[in-house]
DNA sequence: GTGATTTGCGAAACCGCTTTCGCTTCCGAG
DNA sequence: CTCGGAAGCGAAAGCGGTTTCGCAAATCAC
């Protein structure tokens, strides 16, 4: 390990040709004998060699290597996009580089300052999946952006996020589906994107089928507690409602204590469908679930992510990804 | 944007120096007058200069730059201590590059050398904060190796982990605090390092309180649905059961959810304390919680790493961050 | 068989910055 | 006044690759 390391003259010495020979031989470039192509090669695995990472990418002007804008205390999004990222690129030698940041807060200009010094070749930005659209950064770099989890004031951005619209269809269809038909919507903040375009939805679905919300929708927090608060004031409301769509798994979760504790049966009296299942990207293995849910699917949006920045030219606007029932013990 | 990118020539240029007395003009190395300093110093400013990070790490041999090697799968806390560690060594233009990989699987290699041809300066390995030791990597770098949330079979790696033993400790002595003294212990597999600590270290609290557990140590998995299942046991076995003590707050909440069903009252009949408070850490807001737990101090660990990282000479053994009792409404 | 291309390879420039080394100049000690 | 040492700066050599360009040999068309 201590072993002096094996730079590319050393190759080109060991097969008796130029520097530049050994470089073209192995990156496949220019016109080079298939014997001669196949001999540095050899050579090459023989000593072990390994290009300097940085010395090329110095030389070529490009670092192999993505930037990736978050928020320092952003979601569970973050990380699975990134994992995802992450596998799919690194097979292509391509890195990920992470750099924090307050993303709108004033300081995202030195991260910026940071990136672009380092050549990146590309940038994802991940946002919060819900709430306001991000401030668009694709001007202030030349390379391409891409954004995930969130969208921007720039159409022409490249954008891969949550079918929020289609969320609240399924989990209604769903509930349709198991016959309930006196249904309910708790959720998160009013002015929080993703709570109105799931409730629109989920309002779409519904009005198809003839069938209006039992109670008009409450809007609060993306919380439990809320959740177990806004079940109570329903149950009070509209005692024979038999299904709640909750804006979120956490809200599901206080809702469903709430209507356990009101002496009712789950699923049996009250169906509850909730909206996230991060629980299946906590640990290695797919836990089992207790709760209906629908999976906004972010592995498949970290996957198109990688996807994105490996084409030449992305097709800007925003790409939706299709959502999934995952169906469990409370529906 | 499109303008010609600044280079030190071209601050040199029009400071009217040498190439090399701006270099060390703008790095503060070598013998330069405090006047020829400011200037070339302005002169960058006003010409928006900024080194590139490529070319620099190039002649520096460094890369300016942290390699993390992390399962692909793995849990929050990958994110939690990617992030504050980012955070950290972004201060100091320090970036991370994140390579995911199947620690454990043979591909890992292939990492390794990615990263070594990257010249990072430093490496720190995110474990599952759970079960089994990883495979020590320190030997195949040259650079120093931190782990965080995970241990290894050589006692001289640099470690970052959780305590335990006093998470375990903690709980039980909250529930006493609270009165408690039948005491129950639902938990994870029996053979996995952090459920056995756990168990040992509320043991051991118990056992100077002169008591013992109400009923044998329950392992299963780390899951709700385990959680749901043992607790009917237990309430079966020993109805007058007043505590219990949760491996994880995913258990803790299937736990919950059946003592609830069987009549009796949180915290009134039966007081539950999980672990993890992972919640906290998935939303920008410190949402509150309904269930007890103790924190496992993520944040900490990941300042620690990058503190560490800084270090010339990290202190070689485990260094455990110590757990904190976040109360709520179920105790 | 001749001239025009193509093929295969090496010399050398270059990427932008760091760092060693040596040359002046300045200063204080003797 | 002389000398030794330190201070301030510039020339130039890398760092380890990539890439342009030119040249000789091989191939082709006619």
């Amino acid at each position: 390990m201590a072993d002096q390391v094996i730079t590319l003259s050393d190759v080109a010495a060991a097969a008796g040709v130029s520097l530049s020979t050994a470089s073209k031989a192995l990156n496949g470039t220019d016109r080079i004998s298939q014997a001669t192509r196949e001999h540095v090669r050899t050579t090459a695995d023989r000593l072990g060699f390994r290009h300097n990472a940085l010395a090329r990418s110095f030389a070529r002007g490009r670092s192999q290597t993505i930037g990736v804008l978050t928020h320092r205390a952003s979601n569970p999004f973050t990380r699975v996009v990134l994992a995802t990222a992450a596998t799919e690129l690194g097979a292509k030698e391509q890195a990920i580089l992470l750099y924090d940041a307050r993303i709108g807060d004033r300081d995202v200009t030195e991260s910026i300052l940071q990136l672009r010094a380092r050549r990146i070749d590309g940038v994802i930005v991940i946002g919060t999946g819900t709430s306001f659209p991000s401030p668009s950064l694709t001007s202030r770099f030349d390379v391409p952006v891409i954004y995930a989890f969130t969208f921007t004031e720039d159409p022409d951005d490249v954008t891969i996020t949550a079918d929020d619209d289609e969320i609240g269809r399924l989990a209604v269809r769903h509930l349709l589906s198991k016959g309930r038909r006196k249904i309910a919507h708790i959720t998160a903040e009013p002015h929080d994107n993703a709570a109105q375009r799931r409730a629109a939805g989920a309002q779409e679905v519904l009005a198809d089928a003839g069938l209006e919300w039992v109670s008009p929708v409450r809007f609060g927090r993306w919380r439990e507690g809320w959740g177990a608060e806004a079940a109570a004031e329903l149950l009070a409301e509209v005692p024979d409602v038999d299904a709640i769509f909750c804006g979120s798994d956490a809200i599901a979760r206080g809702a469903e204590r709430v209507v356990r504790a009101s002496g009712r049966e789950v699923p049996g009296d009250v169906a509850l469908i909730g909206v996230d299942n991060w629980e299946q990207l906590m640990h290695d293995q797919r836990v089992s679930r207790h709760l209906t849910t629908i999976d906004v699917g972010l592995e498949e949006i970290g996957r198109q992510v990688a996807a994105h920045l490996l084409e030449p030219d992305p097709q800007p606007g925003i790409r939706y990804v299709t959502p999934q029932v995952v169906t469990a013990e409370t529906t």
